[in-house]
DNA sequence: GCGCTCATTGACTGATGATTCAATCAAATA
DNA sequence: TATTTGATTGAATCATCAGTCAATGAGCGC
């Protein structure tokens, strides 16, 4: 099981690299933070990795990797109803399997390395890009069945796109003034200013407070 | 005047470090290059500075005065009506003055650092501690003065900023996608549906979209 | 048990970058 | 102009880390 056993530590120390992240910032994450973190010694970095670099790529792509699967598999989950689906992706992204302060505050660590930074930017543009095409098809579809003829689904998108990445940096900077329940409803809240019949008080379905997450 | 040009060399290294964390990121600033940025020796920075950490401090310290310097001051400038104070507020934080690519990206360098750091954290706490009690002040104003009884003002201005802060994050990680003008429009979007007769489309006053900064 | 293979260790090396400081230079003053 | 004061330089020092590698150890087949 030689494999089993490179993929293990190759996980370990990812997950190491996190949590030192999450704990001391990025620019402050060493190698022997690491292995000490993954209670390795320093030198196996470079036996799992090509480099430091390497390492917090790989870190980068495994966070994006884990995020998108349970970002989609929620969505799938509610079929085909776009209303739904859109309050699938509220409660995923705010609730306490993704949002979580340690993991926040490393997407917030590479996110704030991407200028000069390609590989990151690359990453992370194509994930924000493929997110964001999803929420927008979503409002598009709601806006086409609800009838909101003057309506600009794309505005209302990236609008809600930008609310839940804020709230992400609350979390991060002070989970004193985050309160996830809250958040959750000012999400709700705008997408029932612009979609009252679906998200508004009066909705009969899917988005009133019936979770808790 | 021996004191001028302690103040200038001071700011020069000051905007240089701004300069420098925002093309190159946080982890990859070096004293080295702030001074060269500067046009200065690299010893230099020991002379002016306590040491690189006293160095970024002050950088933070820099920006949270200029930035909170512009936000009362256009608060200020539309006296007592908080409709127009809150539309000022979205004015400022997305306009062309405070909402700059570089800048931002050096928020971000800030914010990621943040955990492990307490002097960064009270900072950027503080300031953000402010302006939130602005514009929830604001909210509840407003709900007070429209008689919207069961509106939960604090929400809606967490809403607000988290929107904001979210915009702010588009722009640094891929300007092509950040559209100052749609920013706008889905913050306002946002508040015409808590609020829709002061920013809804039938709205008279301030928040129909007369500037276009 | 014996040897083979591969994972792991941790001391070492070299590079990078913060910090120091003696020497230089420029401006102000006498 | 000579002197003094303080700003500025840049080479030298020192610390920190990434990356290397010979030695060790553990598991596995014989």
């Amino acid at each position: 099981m030689r494999d089993a056993i490179k993929h293990l530590r190759r996980t370990e120390l990812i997950e190491a690299t996190i949590r030192v992240i999450g704990r001391r910032g990025f620019s402050r994450t060493t190698l022997a933070h690491v292995a000490a973190e993954a209670k390795l010694s320093p030198g196996i970095v470079s036996f799992y990795f090509s480099s430091k670099e390497g390492l917090l790529h790989e870190t980068l792509a495994h966070l994006a990797a884990e995020y998108e699967k349970t970002w989609t598999r929620s969505v799938r989950a509610v079929g085909d109803d776009p209303v739904a689906a859109l309050d699938a992706m509220i409660e995923v992204d705010l609730g306490r399997e993704v949002c979580v302060r340690g993991t926040v505050a490393v997407w917030v660590a590479f996110w704030a390395e991407m200028p000069g930074r390609p590989r990151y930017r690359v990453l992370c543009n194509e994930l924000a890009e493929r997110y964001f095409e999803q929420a927008r098809r979503m409002c598009h579809e709601i806006a086409r069945r609800g009838g909101y003829d003057d309506l600009d689904a794309d505005t209302i998108a990236r609008g809600l796109n930008a609310m839940i990445d804020g709230f992400w940096l609350d979390l991060m900077m002070d989970p004193k003034r985050f309160d996830r329940a809250r958040a959750k409803r000012a999400c709700r809240q705008f997408l029932a200013g612009v979609f009252p019949a679906e998200f508004g008080p009066l909705a009969a379905g899917a988005a009133s407070g019936r979770r808790t997450g």
